[in-house]
DNA sequence: AAAATTAACTGACCGCAGTCAATAACCACG
DNA sequence: CGTGGTTATTGACTGCGGTCAGTTAATTTT
């Protein structure tokens, strides 16, 4: 990690004064009313650079997206083992859902969002990367849920790994497209413990 | 309607050039590769022009997703009458998925799901207005459900009827993000499938 | 230590969505 | 008819995201 040449280290600390002015930036004005001058000129290098070190400007934004994935590895062991399945997903969701709302933002995720839909670079987009921590740890408790027989037989986990993955980002977009009145947390509540209803073993 | 002045008529003409030139372009080239200037200079107009007749380029498209509405007075025709009210549901949306894929196209609806999430002038998008003919017959079906008491009596209908919306949002959402192997209308029906069996009567 | 290579950095430039003050074409009314 | 008000139209202009050929300076090679 320290073997770095001064260049190398003069190269990171600039991305990091980008990164970090970037943010502090779009934290202050909104993601699309700062400038990527503006963001250059407060860190006094050229716009060029800016591109050396971030493909574009969303790229930012999905480096502070990407933190989420430390925070689900704290909000893990806050989960008892013992819940059944159902319970745990409708948990970690409500954590999630309180953290992105709180800690993370509308502005964010809205161009994360927006990002997803439009990069249509051929590469599947981060938002729904197998490799995000929350899905690993969701496939491990339908995974339990299929094992225990507290989900339906009839269909396979990545079926229901689909579903559930789906219900995050409806309840998401629904709450990036309404008006500050949509209380994100209570509305996947609600959604999600429907759609468990569904995923349950029918009599 | 037709106590319109020679000058009206002209507008009125200038409107509908734009109109045809740009759904035409954008079928040709794709939304995002077609400039302003392009179709205005295609119509022999300033560029200007096109901003008296529209807000932005994106509200030529909504032009062409509302059409979607005189779609669906065609197809609830179609809807058995006597059948459940859930599958009546899967029935519409069926349609409506075939529609989204075989016409409409993925072009056209990446526009107006980023738009809906970029648009906060404050008023709500019309992705979500009351206002749209398959909500009204959404509606109405979900009114039946809950009648013949095929639906759980511990939610009321505006509840309802935010989840069924919000599994058409959800998959088609999806369909966006994913690549070509996406079935929508599969996709779909297995998802709202389930959350309709969430939302029937509980033994 | 000089030369060759490599990588960070620069800023003028491009293309495009959207704006607006000025202009032209038309209309209603005396 | 005029003539004063109205409204569609114009196109130069702004602002911004992103590009790229060229410059600079650290690093490696000889």
């Amino acid at each position: 990690m320290k073997n770095l040449t001064e260049r190398q280290k003069k190269a990171l600390e600039t991305r990091e004064k980008l990164l970090t002015k970037s943010l502090e930036l779009f934290g202050k004005y909104g993601f699309e009313h700062v400038s990527i001058e503006q963001i250059t000129k407060a860190c006094n290098v050229s716009k060029g650079t800016f591109y050396t070190h971030f493909p574009s400007k969303y790229d930012v934004i999905l480096e502070k997206f990407k933190e989420l994935d430390h925070f689900y590895m704290t909000v893990e062991k806050k989960i008892d083992s013992h819940l059944p399945a159902s319970k745990k997903i409708l948990k970690i969701y409500e954590e999630q859902m309180i953290y992105l709302t709180t800690v993370v933002g509308k502005d964010v995720m809205r161009t994360v969002y927006t990002a997803a839909i439009t990069n249509h670079a051929g590469q599947d987009h981060y938002l729904i990367s197998p490799q995000r921590k929350i899905f690993q740890i969701l496939n491990q408790y339908i995974e339990e849920g299929i094992q225990t027989r507290e989900f339906r037989q009839d269909l396979d986990s990545p079926k229901i790994q689909a579903v559930i993955q789906r219900c995050m980002r409806a309840n998401v977009y629904d709450w990036l497209i309404h008006d500050e009145a949509f209380d994100l947390v209570k509305e996947m509540n609600n959604f999600t413990t429907l759609v468990l209803a569904g995923l349950k073993q029918q009599n």
